[in-house]
DNA sequence: AACAAATGTGAGCGGTGCTCTTGCTTTACG
DNA sequence: CGTAAAGCAAGAGCACCGCTCACATTTGTT
């Protein structure tokens, strides 16, 4: 099992760290990787605080001294899986000439999809559908889990930029529509070094819709048995790279 | 609670139907019915046996007479869903003129979103992450499953039969990866009565992957709150219906 | 050494899916 | 018509779950 945690330590305290602070991260750690273990064979239904417990040899009751409740050790599994998506997702990218628009673009798909088929289950806990009565607190989640996104919206940018962006009537965007949609959202934080307007960040959207649920589907075994999914997810990458990057000689 | 059911009834015995299987009919039908109002309120996880018996007024045990298991009744749950899914959008596309390509695609897509919107746990139990350990049988889910799909490959039929197809090096489509991802799926009964080849049904992949990716995200809530869901969609319906269907003066 | 905080322990509550036995009622058949 | 078979309701019980609480123990600090 890898680490699969790879979140920035933002405060790197210097603190001595007694023997007893130590050991509670120790503890900490370990219970996240048997949950990890757990999510990765039988699901997050089947995770359940009792058997994590039991594989580390505590008493059932033991370890909520280390975790709030079920919920709580979901959500730190939650933000763990986006980090690990977001780094594995972000290094795939930096590993491209920035200058390869369409390289760019393959290498954030290839990875996420990647990602998504090597640890699916960690996949189904971001992507997949909400764990009823439990909905992550955005505080925690909304920095990891708009990573992936920010990458994306740089790499939109510099394709306008370079004027390599897809014709926007070739995907049919009704602009009154594309600004209704999606005109707010241009305020977010997310955007203000960018010069996007709401068409061809509705662009951006098709194009990341298609390429992750080209994802989705191949993980979830939607179209039921497929040949080749690698082969076709070639194939819907490509045509999510279309939806915004033109070919080169245009 | 609509009744949501819609499975083609196949074999109408006349049989005299005594007191007793009368009485088992409705026994059934009733968990039927409580089950999904407790699907449509609390989610396909949170259903449980035990609770539709005690609404039902009986002993937790007592369902099992009517109730293989939590499994048996999940994949009724998710056969009726299919076919509540599959009348919605086969209804809408029959109101649309045989000659319409684009109007019959859009019905779809329309018809798509709004069942989804209308029964998101339903919409969860077909499209959704797999529930853990439980596999529907194939056996009874593949005919009501793939109804959507045999409507959309008959429309890609036809748009192929109009001449109406996207060209598909505008979507990027390489023929050999095409021809390796899907290409023995033509096989299938579901083709036989098309001339479909292996890079128009990859196609119609990338239209449909858009198109369910956008309900999915947005049923999901996986972009976080959008502004306006309705007119975004209307955006990637646009997009995905380009796809497959070139515009009319082309 | 004394004290307080952190930690370990086991019992217990209410919930779940599911099985089994015990009677009872309805149905079907000779 | 009577009897045997099949269907059914009911309850106890098993193993699991999340979670709480009271209590004992360990540990770090003053």
């Amino acid at each position: 099992m890898d680490p699969l945690t790879a979140s920035p330590d933002p405060d790197a305290t210097a603190a001595p760290l007694g023997k007893r602070a130590r050991n509670r991260l120790a503890v900490e750690a370990d219970i996240l990787r048997v949950a990890r273990e757990h999510l990765a064979t039988d699901g997050a239904a089947a995770l359940s605080l009792r058997a994590v417990a039991r594989d580390l040899g505590m008493v059932s009751s033991g370890i909520y001294r280390y975790v709030e409740s079920r919920d709580e050790l979901l959500t730190r599994l939650i933000v763990d899986s986006y980090w690990s998506l977001a780094t594995a997702v972000r290094t795939a990218h930096d590993a491209t000439p920035v200058d390869d628009l369409e390289g760019r673009w393959d290498a954030i798909g290839r990875a996420l999809r990647s990602w998504a088929v090597g640890h699916p289950h960690d996949f189904a806990l971001i992507y997949g559908s909400p764990v009823p009565d439990y909905e992550a607190p955005a505080e925690r989640t909304e920095e990891p889990g708009t990573a992936v996104l920010v990458l994306l919206v740089a790499l939109l940018d510099d394709v306008r930029r370079a004027g390599r962006l897809t014709a926007p009537d070739r995907l049919g965007l009704v602009a009154v529509h594309a600004e209704a949609g999606v005109g707010a959202l241009l305020e977010a934080p997310m955007f203000a070094a960018t010069e996007l307007d709401a068409v061809t960040l509705t662009q951006g959207l098709a194009a990341w819709t298609l390429l992750l649920g080209s994802v989705t589907s191949e993980v979830f075994a939607q179209l039921g048995p497929v040949p080749d999914g690698r082969a076709l997810f070639e194939c819907l990458l490509a045509a999510s790279r279309r939806c915004v990057i033109a070919p080169a000689g245009d």
